[in-house]
Formats: structure tokens, C-alpha cells, sequence
DNA sequence: GGGGAGTGAGAGAGCGCTCTCTGGAAGAAT
DNA sequence: ATTCTTCCAGAGAGCGCTCTCTCACTCCCC
């Protein structure tokens, strides 16, 4: 293999100097068109490609941006396509504005220092840190070291730090009114991880709806995975075996619920019905098909990646959620 | 933020030159004790973290490695945790490592030219391509250009670059032998997609258990999809009513597969008994649970992982699959 | 026609680091 | 005591690039 050519080779085969090579590699206006041309075919024949190292370490720039998923990377990566999403819109933009995407997985407490260390160090022009966790000292961490971030969700002690958040609450109170213009009295909720701002958003929206039509709260709480929800389900069954519809927080729970509700015997709809959110593509294929709420990943993702490039303001965004109603919750 | 300090600041602080500053922490032993613990209370002090982009420049080497996801980016994120089992294995090792990762997601046909530029540019010390289509032309093009690659899955064309490959083979063989010790006569399969190494191995496993066991077979083609695999059931079932198993060559499809036999009414496994491949988590719920072949996708990452950063020898290899058998071929 | 204004190209410094080469001190051998 | 060897620290070049500064040239206006 030859060695890759540098800036040096193409100006001295276009017959110019280093200077003026790299103004038209970097697509500078003030070179004139002969000689900006005699550049390009040196370029184009040599197959020159800039070096990033050499770039970065004097315009201080990388180049690159780290996605941070702080959460055990297991969990990152189960049943739920919400981070496949985020990643997804991220890569997007990213790709188009010709940069990288240096993806960290950092479960435990040691790679918290390993983000710093690496996004401090100049790698990278900036971090989008995909944390479901409210409380997460990272974000902060590296705002006050000079680090450009933005968070996917909310954090739970207001801050000033950019974010791009699902409207959690918006979703779950449009949810719940559509339980309740169904004509359902009995509205359970399992909600999620009360340590997670969707966990508590989606209980928020449930409440106020609830509070104003006037129907009192059934709450069970589980922890965002199939099992609990199963398990919840049997818990307000047994609380109030009358319910006649769950408002389950994410869709693996309300696919539990649905195995708990048919161990129980309750058809769904008819007996109860149930909602869920996310809408993972397992949703479509319960039966019933599975009501939902969808949220718009990609484009979180995209946005995310948007503002941390800053192609747009940093702010704090709230995307629309929307729902999906089937067969869970309607008879055709 | 203050300005991140050089090793200059470092060797200063230190009392000593530049050069024997860099030398403590790069961990070379010709120090002596005293002035290597000087330097190291010197990094400490200053939270000095060496400069990336300087360190390439000089030693032309990355210090990362991309991993490749040619697949159309909507796929690759779907269902199937197969890719997430991948990545966090190669995460895991990366960060043992202390390298970084870049994901590269390149559905287009544009993405390629894009991952060879940035792949042949130095930067990065070498690339992963979590490809299945065994035709990708990418492997090639890198190693030719003397860029380290590793292949997870085995191109169909043979060649000489490394591999890590789950032995499809292998567990099609298993799944079809339980199937036949179970007492099923006529056992169908749905084959995944000609195109795809694995879609071609699991259907030559499946061959070959029943050619030595004398059965004939009865073969639909679907593309991986959970709807492909509720048509191809229909299909088989209109080729042959009277069968009375399925080997399904990946478990979305077997999950389309276990629809269309609810829908014609039979009983799974009383009258046909349903074997997937992969283990994806809904496996598990589906109604009766699914018997299945479990791929190493964790461990296939850390290889991938390990050879690519030369950790081991870069060779083809076989990872074994393991046959999980749940409610859809027997009853308790 | 002369002097400024404007424009485009080159010279050269320097980003932060590694690594070879050199030099000096200390210990071993003669 | 002198030379040789060993070992460790420093000097300095240079990785490939960007960018400021300078300079040469053209154009225009008085």
C-alpha cells in the first residue's frame, strides 16, 4: 500500500504553494477559478484526503461528536427501540454534516470518568447524552468543563442545559381522555421507575386527566421490563378486580399486563382495556393489537445531533407525541 | 474553562524536559523512580490528559476503530437484538482497550464511498463490518488498501480475510434433529433470503438432516420479516396440509409463522411443532414459548473486537450456536 | 500618471506530541 | 587512573495541516 499523499504533493503537482492548496481543499472563494481547478484534478489524481489528526490539532476542532448512552449498556439495547431511534437520527445528521460518530456505552461508574476524560480532551466537538435518568451528574459535569451538551430527556432538577424531551405528559393525558371517552370507569395505571422522568411524566399526565373527569387513581408501579408489568397487572387485579382499563407506561410492561390479563381471564377489550407507550413494532402484533403512543425517536435523534453541530439554538425542545389506537383498547 | 495543558506545562511542573515527561506517560521503564513520580504528581496536579489529535499525527495511528453497518440503517435497528449483541461486544472490548468506537451506519450505496475515505485516511486503526450480505464488496476494497478489517459472518464468495461466523449450520442441523427426535414426519421450513450467508446455511442445515433422515422437504422462502413468515406458513400449509413441524430460519419469522397457524387453527405444538433461530426476547412470551437456536452475538462482538485490535490472531471463525428448547416442539 | 484600495498567492509559524539522536554522569573493566 | 560501557535525560526535528501576515499585482479614481 503507498503511502497517503499529502497537502504538500498536490500543491507542489498543481504547481502552487501548500497555502493555496488547502484554501481550496477547505473551499475557500478567494482563489481564482484556473488555479482552484489545476487543484482539484491534483487532488482528484493523487486521491488526496485531508488528515484529520493534522486538521484537528490546530483548529482545535474533532470533528466528531461522542452519543453517551450512561446506562447499563443492557439495557440500552433490549426490546426497546427508542435508543435504536435516537441512534438513527443522530447518525443521520451527523453523516450529512460530514462528521463522526464516536458511540460510548458506559455502564458502570468508571466510564463516567472515561467520558470526561476523552470529551474534555479536545476528541470531540461535543456530547449528546442519552440518558433516561433525570439526576445524572454528567451532562453538568461537562457543561462546566466547556463541553457542548445536550440531553435526550428532560433532567429532573431544572437546569439551564439544552435538552430534547418527548412530550411524555401530552401523551400519556391523551392516552388516559382516550380511556376515557371510550366510556371506561376504572382507569388503572402502571406507571414506571419513579426515578426516570418518562416514569414520572407518564404518571403526571395519567393523574391530571384522571383528576379531571373526576375517576379516582389506581396506580402500580414497575420498572419499564415485561415481568413487572405482568406482575402489576396481577397486583391491581387484585386491588380492584372491577377496573375496566390500564394505562400501562411502556409497551414492554403493557405486553406483560396482556399475559397477566389472559391468565386472569379478562378479555381485552371487552373487559379491560389497554393502552400502552412507545409504540415498539412488538405493539402491532399482540393480540389485540396493542393502543400506544408513539414517539418520534429519529427525530429526536436528529434534533439532538442538530443542536449539539449547532445547526440550530441550543433550547429545550418538546417533541409531539401521538396516538396509535388499536385493537386494545377498540372493537372494530 | 481554562486551557487544557500541554505536556510542556506538565514536563515544566515537573522539573523536567518535555521528552522525559512524555516518556512517564507513555509508561516506558528507562525513568528513574523519583522523576517518573514527579510527572505523574505533575499530570495529577494539572489534570493533564495527552492530546489525541498530536499523538496520531506522529505515531499515524487512530486509536480507534469503526464499525460498519452497510445494511440499510432501518434494519439494522430493529427487532433484532442481534446487532445490539454485536455492538456491545465490540463496546466492551474497545473500552478495554481504551480506543474508541465509530459507528458507521451506511444504508446507501454513497455511504460506502464515505466509510472508504474515512477508513483509508488513517483514521482508524481498523474497521469492523457487521455486514450479512456475504457479496459486500467493502471487506475487500479496505484490505487491499491495507486497512485491518474483520467480517462478522462469512462472505459467501470464499476469501482470505477474517471472519467471526455462528455456525448456522451447525444449529439448523440441531434444530431439525429435534424436531425429528420428537417424532415429526413431515417438517417443513422457512427458509431467510438467498442472498444472506446465514439464510443460505440454515436452509443447507435443515437439508441435510433430513436428507440423512430421509424425509423430504417442503420449503417457502421468506426475507426475515415477521410478515414474510406468516406468508410463507400459509404457503406451506396450502403446499401441505399435513405437516406437522417448522424449522423457521429466524425467530421474527417464526413469530409471522406461529400467527398464520393460530389463524388456521392448528395446534402448536400438538398438531405442528415450531422451531426459530436467534433467541430475540420475545421468544420467550410468545404463546406457547419458542424453541429456538441462541447465537453468541455478545461474544461474536469481542472477537470481531479483539482480532481487529490484534488482541488475537486474525483468523475464520466458528462460534457454536446452542438450541434452546421451549413449549413450541414439546408439551411438559 | 501616481497613490491608495482591493485582491489573490506565498512564506512561515506553530498546533502538541513522539522519537531518534546526542550528551553527560555513573559504574565497570582494564 | 583511564577507558569503555551502560543508562537516563534533554535537544530538536518533524508529523500534516491551518491561518495570519506579508507581498505582489491589478484596478480605479483624482
Amino acid at each position: 500500500m503507498r503511502a497517503r499523499p499529502t497537502l504538500e504533493k498536490v500543491a507542489a503537482r498543481a504547481g502552487v504553494s501548500r497555502a493555496t492548496a488547502s484554501r481550496v481543499v477547505n473551499g475557500s472563494t478567494r482563489v481564482a477559478p484556473e488555479i482552484r481547478e489545476a487543484v482539484n484534478r491534483a487532488v482528484d489524481e493523487l486521491g488526496y484526503v485531508p488528515n484529520q489528526a493534522a486538521r484537528s490539532l490546530v483548529t482545535q476542532r474533532a470533528d466528531s461528536i461522542a452519543l453517551v448512552f450512561p446506562e447499563p449498556a443492557t439495557r440500552v439495547f433490549s426490546e426497546d427501540p427508542t435508543f435504536s431511534g435516537i441512534i438513527r437520527g443522530v447518525s443521520m445528521e451527523i453523516e450529512e454534516a460530514d462528521k463522526q460518530l464516536v458511540l460510548m456505552l458506559t455502564g458502570l461508574a468508571g466510564g463516567y470518568q472515561r467520558v470526561e476524560r476523552y470529551a474534555t480532551n479536545g476528541h470531540v466537538d461535543g456530547v449528546i447524552i442519552a440518558s433516561m435518568h433525570g439526576t445524572d451528574p454528567l451532562p453538568g459535569i461537562l457543561a462546566r468543563r466547556g463541553v457542548p451538551v445536550v440531553c435526550s430527556g428532560r433532567p429532573s432538577v431544572p437546569s439551564s442545559l439544552p435538552y430534547v424531551d418527548m412530550d411524555n405528559v401530552g401523551g400519556a393525558e391523551r392516552a388516559v381522555r382516550h380511556l376515557v371517552e371510550q366510556g371506561r370507569r376504572r382507569i388503572a395505571t402502571i406507571a414506571g421507575p419513579q426515578d426516570m422522568i418518562a416514569g414520572i411524566d407518564r404518571l403526571n399526565g395519567y393523574r391530571a386527566v384522571l383528576h379531571d373527569s373526576d375517576r379516582r387513581s389506581i396506580v402500580a408501579v414497575g420498572d419499564f421490563t415485561r415481568e413487572s408489568g405482568t406482575s402489576a397487572m396481577r397486583q391491581l387485579l387484585a386491588d380492584d378486580p372491577e377496573l375496566d382499563a390500564v394505562f400501562v407506561a411502556n409497551d414492554l410492561m403493557a405486553l406483560g399486563a396482556l399475559t397477566a390479563l389472559r391468565q386472569a381471564g379478562r378479555q381485552v377489550p371487552g373487559d379491560v382495556a389497554v393502552v400502552g407507550f412507545d409504540d415498539i413494532p412488538a405493539a402491532s402484533y399482540t393480540e389485540p393489537p396493542l393502543t400506544t403512543v408513539r414517539q418520534p425517536t429519529v427525530e429526536m435523534g436528529r434534533r439532538l445531533a442538530r443542536m449539539v453541530l449547532d445547526l440550530e439554538e441550543k433550547a429545550q425542545v418538546m417533541l409531539p407525541t401521538e396516538l396509535i389506537v388499536r385493537g386494545s383498547t377498540t372493537t372494530p
